[in-house]
DNA sequence: AGTCGTGTTGCATTCGCAGTCAAAACAATT
DNA sequence: AATTGTTTTGACTGCGAATGCAACACGACT
C-alpha cells in the first residue's frame, strides 16, 4: 500500500517539533517493518534482541510514544476506567480518589474523572462514559437500578464504592457500618448515656442510612427507644443545625449524638461548644463515621469509625480488574470492617 | 470493500447485549450510508431533516454511542485533558479539582486524572500523558523546566495551576500572593504585633515561597526585621511543629504567626491553644492562606487569604482552550487577586 | 543433502469514524 | 426543455497500531 508512510522523508532524524511520530517512522528509521515496532512495544512478543534494541533506539531518538488511542481502537481495551464522584467537597472522597487513582495507575489503568453535582447530570455523564469505551467504572455516586442495568447490557463492569444498589444486585465495596455503629453505640451506652440523638445523612446515601439504622436498632436492643433523628447533608453546617434541632426537639440537648459522618460530627461539636456552651465530652458526647483528616485534629479528637480507604480502593480495583477480564463474574459485595478510632469527643464505656 | 459491515445481520434490531454497535449498524438500519450517520452526529453538517430523523431513531433503537476513541484517531482531537495533582490530600486541591472537572465538562472536555505522590513518578506519568494524546494539560504539580519544555516540543499546551515555572516562561494561573500577604501582614502590624513568626511551605512550592517572601518583605518595610521562619510541609502536623519550633527559636511564642497555608495555620492554632495554653487571638494571632472549608469552622474562624478557586479554574480552562485552538499563543501568567477573609484568629488593625 | 522444529520477521488487514470528492437529486432560472 | 446553481448523499480512503498468517532463517538431527 503506497502512501502509507505517514511522514515520508520530511524528518531528518531528530525529533522535529510538532511532527507526530508514528510506528512507521520508527520502523523506517530502524530498517524494520511497522509490525516489528509494534511487537517491540508489547512485551512477551517474539522479537530478537538485536531488533528490539534497534527499534528502541530509533524510538528514543525520534521521541516516539505509542498512540494509546489507536491501540485501544484495535485491541478494544482503552485501559481507561471512569470514576464517578458526586461531591468531591466531602472530605472523605478526595482520600478515596487519591487511593483509587494510585491503585489504578499501579495496575496500568488510567482514570477518567467525572464529578457530578446534580442528579440530573448522571445520564449525560454516562453517555460520555460509553463514548470513551472505558474498560470499567467505579461509582461513588448514586445510580438508579435502571442506569446500572445499562452497564450489564453493555458489558461494562461497574463497581460501587462505599455504596450499593438497594433495588437489585450490584458489585460493591463497602465498610461494615452496622458493626461499627454497634461498637460506637454500645460503648456510649455503657458509659451511661441514655438520652441519645442522631444526625442522619442525605436520603440517597445508603451508608448514611445504614449508620443511622444500625445505631437506632442497637439502641433499641439496649432498651433505648424513640431516639430522635434529624436530617443532615453530610456537611459542616448541617451538623451545626442538626444539634440545634435535636436540642429543640428534645427540649434540652442530648447526652450523646451519633452523626452519620465526621464532618457533621465536627459541626455538632462546634455547635455544642460555641452555641450551647456545652463541654465535650463532659456534657455531651459526639461520635462520627469516616475517619477523615480533620477528625484527628486537636480541637476535635473525634471518636469515629474509620473507613479503611486504602483497602477499599484496593478491593474495588481488584474486583474491577477481575470483571474486566471476565465480565460474567456474578455480583458481589465485599464488606470490610472499619477501625474504631477512640478520641476524646465522647465518654465511652470499656468495650468488651 | 467487502466484509466491511462489522456485524452483518447478526443483530435482529433491538440492542443485543454485548454486541458493540457501530455507525455501520446504524446506517444499515436507517437505510443510509455510514457517512450519513457520521454527519448526523456532527452538528453543522449538511443533512436533510428526514435523514437526520431516521438516523437518530435507528441510533436510539440500537443504543448507539459514537466511539470517541475512533473519532479521536481520525480527528486528532481526543477532547481529553490531563490534570496533574501532587497531593490530593491537601484540602485545597479537591476544591480546585472539582472546579476544574466541572468547567472542563462544560467545555466538552474530559479529565484524565493523574495523582503524583513522589517526584520520581513525574516522567512515568508524562509518558502516559503523551500516549493518550491529550489535547492539553493542567498541572497543579511541580514540573522541571526540562519537563515543561517537552510540552512545547510536542505542541501540547500546558497550564500551571496555582504555580509556575521559576526558571523559564510558562503559562499559568495564580493568585496574587504578594498583595494578599501584604494585606494580612500590614493589618497584623497595625494591630500592634511586632514579634512575628513564619511557618513556610515546602521548598518546591512556588506560591508557598511567595507567601513567605512577601510577608517578610512587607514586615521589613514596616521596620520588623529578622523574622524567624521555620519549614513546614503544608500539613496539620507541620503547623503544630512549626509553632513549637518558633517558640523555641524565639525563646517565647511569637505574637503573630503567618502560615503559608490554612491547614498549617489550623495546626498552629491548635498547638497554641492546647500545647502552649495561649488564647487565640488574645495572646497570639494566626493567619493563613487558601480559604479552605475547615478554615471557617467555628473552632478556627481563620483569618486567611481565600483563593478564588472557581475563577482560577475558569481562567485555566479558558487559557487551555485558547491554546488548544492556537498552540502558538505566547506564555502568559494570569494573576487573580485573593479575597481577604477576616475571621477571629487574629487581632487586626483597621485596614485602609 | 534433506527434513523438521523453533524462532523471527513482514505483509496485509482490521478496528470505527471523519472527511474528501464526485455523483445524484432537486430547485431555480433562462 | 435545457441549463445552472444548490443541497444532499454515498463510495472510498486513511488515522496509527495490533495481529493472523505465511515466509523466512537457522540450527539440529537423521
Amino acid at each position: 500500500m503506497p502512501g502509507r508512510n505517514s511522514s515520508s522523508g520530511k524528518r531528518a532524524g531528530s525529533a522535529a517539533p510538532g511532527q507526530v511520530v508514528t510506528s512507521y517512522d520508527v520502523a523506517r528509521r530502524a530498517g524494520v517493518s511497522q509490525s516489528a515496532v509494534s511487537r517491540c512495544f508489547k512485551n512477551g512478543a517474539s522479537a530478537s534482541h538485536e531488533m528490539r534494541e534497534r527499534v528502541m533506539r530509533a524510538a528514543h531518538e525520534l521521541g516516539y510514544s505509542p498512540n494509546a488511542i489507536a491501540r485501544s481502537l484495535i485491541t478494544k481495551r482503552s485501559n481507561l476506567i471512569a470514576v464517578l464522584i458526586s461531591n468531591l467537597t466531602n472530605l472523605y472522597y478526595p482520600e478515596a480518589l487519591a487511593e483509587l487513582t494510585a491503585q489504578a495507575s499501579a495496575r496500568g489503568m488510567r482514570v477518567l474523572l467525572f464529578t457530578l453535582s446534580g442528579e440530573s447530570e448522571v445520564d449525560q455523564v454516562l453517555e460520555q462514559v460509553w463514548q470513551y469505551r472505558v474498560d470499567g467504572v467505579i461509582s461513588a455516586a448514586r445510580l438508579s437500578a435502571a442506569q446500572a442495568a445499562v452497564f450489564s447490557q453493555r458489558r461494562v463492569p461497574l463497581i460501587f464504592f462505599n455504596r450499593y444498589l438497594l433495588d437489585g444486585p450490584s458489585t460493591a465495596v463497602v465498610c461494615d457500618q452496622t458493626g461499627g455503629a454497634r461498637a460506637l453505640v454500645q460503648r456510649l451506652h455503657q458509659a451511661g448515656h441514655r438520652r441519645f440523638g442522631v444526625i442522619a445523612g442525605p436520603v440517597d446515601s445508603v451508608v448514611g442510612q445504614e449508620r443511622v439504622q444500625a445505631s437506632i436498632d442497637c439502641l433499641a436492643a439496649l432498651g433505648v427507644h424513640d431516639v430522635p433523628v434529624v436530617a443532615g447533608s453530610f456537611d459542616y453546617d448541617s451538623g451545626v443545625r442538626g444539634l440545634h434541632e435535636l436540642a429543640k426537639k428534645m427540649r434540652k440537648p442530648p447526652q450523646a449524638v451519633v452523626c452519620a459522618n465526621d464532618v457533621m460530627a465536627i459541626g455538632c461539636m462546634d455547635a455544642a461548644r460555641y452555641d450551647l456552651q456545652l463541654d465535650v465530652p463532659q456534657k455531651i458526647s459526639v461520635v462520627g463515621f469516616d475517619g477523615v483528616g480533620p477528625a484527628s485534629w486537636a480541637s476535635y479528637r473525634l471518636t469515629t469509625l474509620r473507613q479503611p480507604v486504602q483497602r477499599m480502593a484496593e478491593a474495588a480495583l481488584a474486583m474491577l480488574a477481575d470483571r474486566i477480564l471476565n465480565p460474567e463474574l456474578p455480583p458481589e459485595r465485599r464488606v470490610l470492617s472499619g477501625i474504631l478510632v477512640v478520641g476524646t469527643s465522647a465518654r465511652l464505656g470499656p468495650g468488651d
